[in-house]
RNA sequence: GCUGGCGUAGCUCAGCGGUAGAGCAGCGGUUUCGUAAACCGCAGGUCAUCGGUUCAAAUCCGAUCGCCAGCUCCA
């Protein structure tokens, strides 16, 4: 009989016998791996643990803890879910039912049944019995024209869809208890190994995500081998929504939603604003730093600005109308800073000594996203950009690139925050979305890449997630849902410079052309402080704390020694407040806590005594006496230091 | 924009055909208190808006606006 040699993750070989599926390895291996295992790695393919193996093969076992594993069980998931599914509604079509970073979902064609939530409890219960019965998953390789057959007779046009992409392929059905689904796997051995069951939500998703098909009906859900796990999943959801900036800007007082004012036309309330004002004040000093100059533009343009930088009319759909005069004069509400940042520098005649010119505005910028776009801060139709273009010379590019991209990183380290970095590439199977000569384009590109490469960031490639007149840098962060947002940006521009007719002076005598440079490290003031808040859960380092203490008098015998903190502290420079309501003292430290206010000053006979105060910090407790010096100096020295301890 | 869900006091929510309720917050008193909620009282709502059904609508139906989840989009 012959041989196989399988190599394990740890490099050690060992001979089985042809044939050997990844289940008879594993139990080879241990029992409990046996246990655990739910696919298997092969070559880098991950395949059922049933499938016979038959060359000589690298190979891993899957467990719950890798993705591999993770990634069939959910895939099982949701057919184990199609299952119960079918139980209830038969006739239901089936389009596709993937595994996804939390779980798992299906999209389904239920004619006119909408599902409820009374539908999930059912079909989540009806998933439980069919996991009780512990079947397995079976494997079956079809041939094209078997695959349609079943698919005709059952009459599922979704499944007779997908296999048109599939011609000329060998075609694999899954099988378990009754149902059948066209699917390319792998699964795990057995229904029995899912223990734990909850169907999260239903929502509309197009068919194949193109808003011109029908919209099918989708189903989350998420399993775990055992209920603990569950439990665990759904605790850290709940933990995730009291992160929700919307909840804690209402709570905390920083902005305002009125539908008076207008669907994603955030108001900031006057909290909100110290965080903002801190923010830019914050970066206006880091770009000044590095030689940037602050301009400042209106927040209307001639709509023949916007031809000339070729936003209108490819991007009439996102913009608010415009406005027209009597005389058909027509402006604009600005889109972007752009435009009025070029004007700027063609104001004047520019000489190659001059470059590169930094122009920094936080500028205001309107846009028209679809009226289901909107959320909190983080998708608003007004917004105000920490912008700033760069004039410079083709050979100050990479350098002034690799500069911003530092001054980006330094924002996030500022803060703590994780980011992914993102290369955005235009998609070169669809250029007439962008502008400007691919020559252009290849060169922005690789400018960028470089960049990336000999700063060593840790990036992905994006293609088609260039901006139309050039390529960038993203820094992307998650919110408290998961949801991915890009926030700080660095993009390079060929294209303006040519529709703006830009020039400069070169050392040699003749006009050149600028390249220039967008970029924007929160990105805009709403959505970053809208994940600042995330980040946070509200609980703001001192140097961004809308208040940063407060003083609590025992009792009203000692406010006049409260008022004097509150003011010595007011003096130099600490946002702080007198609580001098006639409340127990209980009662206002649960308060402060609540409005999560970094410190809490308690002062009553004994600190009045010794000049000092008691002093509590928030999530922290009570840190004992301090005089009203050794305070002072450790809070300016937590702000000035921008510390994200206190 | 699409699919579904939801709009009741500042906030969190109950009421779901017979004309509006609680807790917290607010205000007025009493209390003067040492590290997460003192006590008593008062006030507060054209039940998102508009239209319809009905003897009667917060409750049923429709439209509009807004919010939520997802999809699509995102310069």
């Amino acid at each position: 009989m012959a041989h196989i040699n399988i190599t394990f993750p740890d490099g050690t070989v060992k001979e089985f016998g042809h044939g050997s599926t990844g289940k008879q390895i594993a139990e080879h291996v241990s029992k409990g791996l046996a246990r655990e295992a739910l696919a298997v790695e092969v070559n880098g393919e991950v395949w059922d643990l049933g499938r016979p193996i038959t060359a000589d093969s690298s190979l891993r076992i899957l467990k719950w803890g890798d993705d591999g594993g993770k990634y069939a069980f959910w895939h099982s998931s949701a057919h184990l879910m199609a299952e119960a599914i079918e139980a209830h509604y038969p006739g239901t079509k089936f389009g596709i039912g993937p595994p996804i970073e939390n779980g798992f979902y299906y999209d389904i064609d239920m004619g006119d049944h909408t599902l409820t939530g009374e539908d999930l409890v059912r079909i989540e219960k009806t998933m439980y019995e069919l996991c009780g019965r512990d079947v397995p998953y079976v494997r079956e390789e079809k041939s094209w024209d078997e695959a349609v057959a079943y698919f005709k007779k059952k009459g599922d046009p979704y499944k007779l869809e997908l296999l048109e992409d599939l011609k000329g392929e060998t075609i694999t059905f899954y099988h378990q208890g009754d149902f059948t689904d066209l699917c390319y796997g792998p699964h795990i051995p057995s229904t029995g190994r899912i223990k734990a069951i909850k169907l999260l939500s239903v929502a509309g998703a197009y068919w194949r995500g193109s808003e011109k098909n029908k919209m099918l009906q989708r189903i989350y859900g998420v399993t775990f081998p055992t209920a603990k796990e569950l439990e665990e999943h759904l605790f850290r959801l709940e933990e995730a929504k009291r992160r929700d900036h919307r909840k804690i800007g209402q709570e905390l007082e920083l902005f305002h939603l009125s539908p008076a004012v207008g669907s994603g036309l955030p108001l900031w309330l006057p909290k909100g604003t110290v965080i903002r004002e801190s923010l830019i004040e914050f970066l206006r000093d880091e770009q000044r730093k590095r030689g940037y100059v602050s301009v400042v533009t209106p927040h209307i343009g001639n709509l023949e600005l916007y031809k000339t930088s070729g936003h209108y009319p490819y991007y009439k759909d996102s913009q608010f109308p415009p406005i027209v005069l009597e005389n058909g004069e027509a402006f604009l509400l600005k889109p972007m800073n752009c435009p009025h940042h070029h004007q700027i520098y063609a104001a004047k005649p520019r000489s190659y000594r001059d470059l590169p010119i930094r122009l920094a505005e936080f500028g205001t910028v309107y846009r028209y996203e679809q009226s289901g776009e909107m959320n909190g801060l983080t998708r608003v139709r007004g917004f105000t950009q920490d912008d700033a273009h760069i004039y410079c010379r083709h050979d100050q590019v990479k350098q002034e690139i690799r500069t911003t991209v530092e001054l980006t990183q330094l924002v996030f380290e500022t803060f703590g925050m994780e980011v992914r970095t993102r290369l955005s590439y235009r998609d070169d199977k669809n250029v007439e979305k962008y502008g400007g000569d691919a020559a252009f384009w290849d060169r922005a590109q690789r400018e960028i890449k470089e960049v990336a490469d000999e700063m060593k960031l840790n990036y992905f490639v994006g293609v088609g997630e260039a901006s139309f007149y050039g390529p960038k840098i993203d820094f992307m962060v998650k919110d408290a849902l998961g949801r991915t947002w890009q926030l700080g940006t660095v993009q390079v521009d060929y294209v303006m410079p040519e529709r703006f007719q830009l020039e400069y002076t070169g050392s040699d005598g003749q006009k050149h052309r600028p390249v220039i440079i967008h970029r924007a490290p929160f990105g805009s003031m709403e959505r970053f402080v809208g994940i600042l808040i995330e980040h946070f859960a509200g609980e703001f380092p001192l140097w961004l704390a809308p208040v940063q203490a407060v003083v609590l008098p025992i009792t009203d015998a000692y406010l006049e020694y409260a008022k004097q903190v509150c003011g010595q502290l007011t003096e130099a420079g600490v946002r702080c407040e007198l609580d001098e309501r006639n409340e127990k003292i209980g009662y206002k430290i649960r308060d402060s806590e609540t409005k999560k206010v970094p410190f809490m000053l308690v002062v009553g006979e004994k600190e009045m005594q010794g000049n000092t105060v008691a002093v509590r910090q928030h999530t922290k407790g009570d840190l004992g006496a301090m005089t009203r010096e050794a305070f002072l100096a450790k809070t300016l020295s937590a702000i000035q230091q921008k510390s994200l301890t206190v």
